[in-house]
DNA sequence: CTTCTGACA
DNA sequence: TGTCAGGA
């Protein structure tokens, strides 16, 4: 069958490493965290472990700052999305759509 | 690594 | 408002 763990959702970045990534500072993310924009999973006495689907949201957080939003407008936009791509998903299921 | 406070753009 | 910086 398909893989039980997908790498997407497998945190496998530190902070620090999650932050070069990025291009942040370990600061900000901690401050995004705190925003309710994303929410790393808790590993090991209370270190974040950031995915690879963390960090795409991430760089997600940076494009919209970049454009303009502010860390409250991200963060619905960043629920809208998820809604939306649940929504999608669910109505082109296991069905002949378009 | 974590959390908080302070100051700056 | 968001980011950077320092200290505990």
């Amino acid at each position: 069958m398909a893989p039980a763990a997908p790498d997407a959702e497998r945190g496998v970045y530190g902070i620090s490493v999650a932050a070069e990534l990025v291009g942040m500072g370990v600061q900000n993310l901690r401050l995004y965290e705190a925003r309710g924009l994303l929410e790393p999973v808790r590993t090991d006495g209370g270190t974040r472990r950031y995915s690879a689907n963390d960090l795409a949201r991430l760089r997600r957080i940076g494009d919209l700052l970049g454009a303009g939003l502010n860390l409250a407008g991200i963060g619905m936009v960043l629920d809208l999305e998820v809604e939306n791509a649940r929504l999608r998903a669910a109505k082109q299921g296991p069905r002949t759509s378009q």
